[in-house]
DNA sequence: GCGATCAGGT
DNA sequence: CACACCTGATCGC
């Protein structure tokens, strides 16, 4: 949850996410995303005051922000005081204080988040210097380094200062697997369970957020089979996601809410009361999303994990793992960097440890001296992270902050040969990052959280489903009537030349139109849909036929009942394995009386091949993912130890281990966040194991080294 | 009566 | 177990 104040100290004209005490006062307004904690007196008397005695203060965000926040009646008042800007797109902003005339210019950038739709971080740029705001996000090793508008030219633009999403800021959460390898393991799970009969439902128990449309969408399209959801009117204008979410009851997918749900599930029925259909007995199964890291920082895990008789945990994140969180912010390397939350069980000192060796100053001075040690910094750290951060940062503003060389970006990418350090810095995030587009195969673009977002469940409601249902109507005659223009506007040309980088927007583009007729086929006819609330009249498995039928594979396995412990190890996103099967089985299905039956990921490989859209988590991607995943496997064993001993903070343990390793070509593939993975300066030489063993005795033994660091 | 805040529950 | 969200009760404007 943030705790942003809704001010950063470069710019204090403008509040962002934030609406209550002092930033009544801003200039104008920012909205990151449409989740509560970002909203907190935004729909307050005192600030609605301020907007009707005023014509200069606005509130921006983007696009899909804005159509989020304005159907909801609560926040209409807003209407003429919205400007919505499209993503990655600079836009100059005058902030003119209304009483004394004064004015001062800035520029801003909208940079997808990741997080839910709509969701944006905030990039400023004025006198004070550039600063971006994060809100929250969730981008993969990378990402950063694919936002053309974080680049002046081929170098990261200087950065004063980053605003950050710490939520997950610490080692617990080293590793959160991809949105691909969770999606795939709830895809797998959902499928197994549906295709058994109609009957066979899932109950999504997703909290009140925007973000889990992702889920809806793709479990939709896969399976053929929509989502129930309380509410759709948000969408109205939001077809891609229209599409797939329904408020007919009859469907086998549910993320509908109550506010017993739990008891609800108890006894068997679902949150919207549906408990049978033609007379028959509902099989309910629930799937609990939570933020989970499944084993040790490196070990991979399952995404499912079993809690119950017929209740599953699914991993979801909506914010950026630790891993991620250092990826991001190395690669930014500002001067100063600032939470905006405190980690679940952590402080801010302890989050400023970790952040500080990544921004600019402590990396100018420690790096060159200790760099190919790798150790030092630790020492050291103790006496930064004491002294006060502000002062600590804003000593050397002005100094020559170790840019990123021009080469680093063409160089990163076809191979990773780059001697400098920044450029090899990049290259490591370019090689993960295309380890994991390959892994997964389409590019995520966000996913969300925990925040809330219902705020107008009341009145509005039914006239809400109404028009939606209209909506739905009109959609399904004319798919492509619909403009996609609502999405963070971004065109699709844009969106091509920067395909990998996730994004609301190009997330909706992806293949719409064929897709939507493809499913057309597997749905009722159009009129039948346009027919409300006989949308779903062919639940009765027409609609995931094909799916299906993928399933009969001879290598179709059963699920088993066991926990996570049983779950197959090699493969995050396949559940089951034939291993599992055993005698708890029936007992552990008991309820629906049936075993679900799932494919192996080898298996979903020869499925059905709709087409190779980004978002298709299946299809003829999908052997090669697999392959790969098992490639990076392997790969995090042979790591594995280096990557844990990167995180004892024990001197001597990281030094035996390096000169066991010298290889840097293979260092440099361990977990770039790792505080030892910085590489040399571009003059430096490659310091050979026998004279690093010789310095790190030294080390070791207390002598200095500082006039021995020219080893060769 | 509404909103902010807090406690309790999940 | 901790968190974040929801609900309901209370207080103050």
């Amino acid at each position: 949850m943030s705790r942003f104040g809704g001010r950063v100290r470069e710019y204090p004209a403008v509040s962002i996410d934030r609406f209550d005490r002092d930033n009544l006062r801003a200039r104008a307004y920012f909205l990151s995303h449409c989740h509560k904690d970002h909203m907190k007196g935004l729909r307050a008397p005192a600030l609605k005051r301020r907007l009707e005695g005023s014509l200069k203060v606005k509130l921006y965000c983007s696009p899909v922000t804005k159509e989020l926040l304005l159907t909801s009646w609560k926040y209409k008042f807003w209407e003429n005081h919205i400007v919505a800007l499209e993503v990655e797109t600079p836009t100059h902003i005058s902030l003119v204080d209304e009483t004394s005339g004064e004015k001062e210019d800035i520029e801003v950038t909208l940079l997808p988040a990741g997080h839910c739709p709509g969701s944006v971080m905030f990039l400023f740029e004025g006198e004070n210097g550039t600063v971006l705001y994060t809100g929250d996000f969730r981008l993969a090793k990378g990402e950063a380094a694919r936002m053309e508008l974080l680049h002046s030219g081929t170098r990261v633009k200087d950065i004063q200062s980053v605003y950050l999403d710490t939520t997950f800021c610490d080692p617990k959460f080293y590793h959160i697997p991809s949105r691909e390898e969770c999606l795939n393991g709830i895809l797998e799970l959902v499928r197994s369970w549906t295709s058994l009969t109609r009957y066979h439902v899932v109950w999504l128990n997703c909290k009140a957020a925007y973000g889990y449309e992702y889920l809806f969408i793709n479990l939709s399209e896969e399976l053929g089979i929509k989502v129930h959801v309380n509410k759709l009117g948000m969408f109205r204008n939001m077809p891609e996601i229209l599409y797939h979410v329904t408020t007919d009851r009859r469907t086998q997918i549910h993320a509908c809410r109550h506010p017993r749900d739990d008891e609800c599930f108890r006894g068997n029925r679902l949150p919207c009361g549906m408990t049978c259909q033609n007379g028959t007995p509902l099989h309910i199964i629930s799937i609990k999303p939570s933020t989970m890291w499944f084993g040790e920082r490196i070990k991979k895990t399952n995404v499912i994990v079993r809690t119950g008789e017929s209740t599953y945990r699914a991993c979801f994140s909506f914010h950026s793992s630790y891993s991620e969180i250092k990826d991001f912010l190395s690669y930014i390397c500002p001067v100063n960097v600032y939470p905006n939350v405190l980690p679940v069980g952590g402080t801010e000192d302890k989050v400023m440890e970790i952040l500080k060796p990544l921004c600019r100053l402590y990396r100018r001075n420690m790096e060159p001296r200790y760099k190919p040690l790798g150790t030092l910094k630790r020492v050291h750290k103790r006496d930064l992270s004491d002294t006060d951060e502000d002062d600590l940062f804003d000593t050397e503003l002005t100094s020559a902050r170790p840019k990123i060389p021009k080469q680093q970006r063409e160089e990163s990418r076809p191979s990773s040969t780059g001697q400098s350090e920044n450029a090899e810095r990049n290259n490591e995030n370019t090689e993960s990052y295309k380890a994991t587009t390959t892994y997964t195969s389409l590019k995520v673009d966000f996913m969300d959280c925990e925040e809330s977002n219902d705020d107008d469940d009341d009145e509005d409601d039914e006239e809400e489903e109404e028009s939606a249902k209209n909506i739905v109507q009109v959609l399904s005659h004319e798919p492509d009537a619909m403009s996609t223009s609502n999405f963070n506007g971004v065109t699709s040309d844009q969106q091509d030349s920067n395909a990998d980088v996730p994004r609301w927007d190009a997330f909706f583009k992806c293949n719409k139109l064929e897709e939507s007729s493809e499913n057309e086929d597997n749905f009722p006819s159009s009129a039948d849909a346009g027919g409300s609330q006989s949308l779903f009249s062919d639940s009765d498995g027409v609609s995931d036929s094909t799916h299906i039928s993928s399933q009969n594979s001879s290598q179709s396995t059963h699920i088993s009942e066991q926990g996570s412990q049983g779950w197959d190890s090699q493969m995050d996103t396949v559940l089951i394995t034939s291993q599992e099967r055993n005698a708890l089985d029936v007992s552990c299905f008991s309820k629906g009386g049936n075993r679900a039956v799932v494919s192996v990921l080898q298996e979903a490989a020869k499925d059905t091949q709709p087409d190779s859209g980004r978002w298709k988590p299946l299809g003829q991607n999908r052997s090669c993912a697999y392959d790969v995943a098992c490639d990076l496997k392997s790969k995090d064993c042979e790591k594995g130890a280096e990557a844990v001993t990167a995180h004892v903070p024990d001197v001597l343990v990281e030094i035996s281990d390096s000169s066991r390793t010298p290889d840097l070509e293979l260092r440099r593939d361990s977990q770039s966040s790792s505080d030892f993975e910085i590489p040399p300066t571009p003059d430096a030489e490659v310091p050979q194991p026998d004279k690093l063993h010789c310095l790190y005795k030294k080390l070791a033994a207390g002598e200095s080294i500082l006039n021995e660091k020219h080893v060769s």
